[in-house]
DNA sequence: CCACATCTGTAGTGAACACTACATATCTGG
DNA sequence: CCAGATATGTAGTGTTCACTACAGATGTGG
């Protein structure tokens, strides 16, 4: 029993192009077509592969968080919550607007409304955000337990705080704000993780 | 020359129920049956009343930025750019999650990224949040000149801060997040607008 | 009551969509 | 070199989409 003929394309490659349209797009602006093109593929290689449209899509996701996981790891080692925070926000305003990908996050421009057929794609994408914002939160909560941060502060809160604007920004960048902007945001937002500090 | 067959439907209402459909499925995702069946109209009069699915998109854009702006004059009439800051945040909180209506905001839910040939419609929604972060901006400028934010503040700065953190509350009510979870984000928010005010 | 103008419902239109049947090509194991 | 297995390219499939032709209904002005 043979092993049959190889792959032609290297999965990871086309999923960087396929990532750049969902990106770009959405998931249902995104057309089969575009995708196939951009992958340099024909749909019954991207079928086979992936298994459909949303088999595709969480290809995709999977990869794009696994590349923000290990930038997400270098944010959370800074020593202080404010750090974190800056870390975070700053390195978003900067990758949100990077000419080298679509503006914006793929988690938010996958799909925050979607039709009929695609209703669980939406949440397929806040489960991914909701992994940073886990991240963030443990990150908060050994701060507090340091004393970095208020023994009056809710940790979890602020976690969601910081996802929450960098979702906001997200949205921003996608809508043409330039990076100088996301940083002036980014500035702001990290006082209110400041006023949560002892020695803020 | 008569003046022709009445119209048998009242536009205001078929535009609350067109808005709500958009709402909660996007521009693209909204189809035009589904959008005709909340109407309780035929294909033939919503073209002839809005000429197609993006005049809809707009005229539906504007019945929504038409309440909200009755709402936003309320916030900026508060007396002070950190309860001007808290108003708007909490009342976003409670709006983006009453039952009574889709989770979220309309001007983020219509459509983040959409696909080809319908390109305009996320600047469409842009530019109407533009509009929120304007009216913010012009409130923050006179709080600067009254002596109520710092010398050092940056007005516009911080309008667009307050606005990203309302998008990014708004695609966290979409998602599923109760109304405590985005109070909790609006509070710690409002710490930051604090920070910038002189009596802080 | 008639000419004219506008609305409404039925029943479609062509185009674009996600997805696939099928023949062919390229591999492995024996 | 052959048999089995998997990938590929061509060329579709049926469905759904936004949108509309058309005939009949309902109004106004003369």
């Amino acid at each position: 029993m043979g092993m049959g003929r190889p792959r032609e394309f290297d999965a990871d490659t086309a999923l960087d192009q396929a990532m750049e349209v969902f990106w770009r797009h959405g998931y249902e602006g995104a057309t089969i077509a575009q995708l196939t093109e951009a992958m340099g593929i024909n749909p019954p290689s991207l079928y086979a592969c992936f298994g459909n449209k949303e088999g595709l899509l969480k290809a995709a996701l999977d990869r794009y968080t696994k590349l923000r996981g290990v930038w997400m790891d270098e944010v959370v080692a800074a020593s202080t919550a404010r750090e974190v925070a800056e870390r975070m926000l700053m390195g978003i305003a900067d990758k949100q607007t990077d000419p080298a990908n679509p503006p914006g996050c793929l988690l938010v421009q996958g799909g925050i409304a979607c039709g009929t057929g695609s209703e669980n794609v939406p949440f397929e994408l806040a489960s991914r955000r909701a992994q940073n914002e886990d991240q963030l939160r443990d990150r908060f909560i050994r701060a507090k337990a340091e004393g970095d941060l208020k023994r009056t502060s809710d940790p979890a809160a602020l976690a969601r705080y910081v996802s929450a604007v960098a979702v906001g920004m997200g949205v921003m960048a996608s809508s043409g704000a330039d990076r100088e902007a996301l940083r002036q945001v980014a500035s702001v937002a990290v006082q209110a993780v400041e006023a949560q500090s002892e020695r803020g």
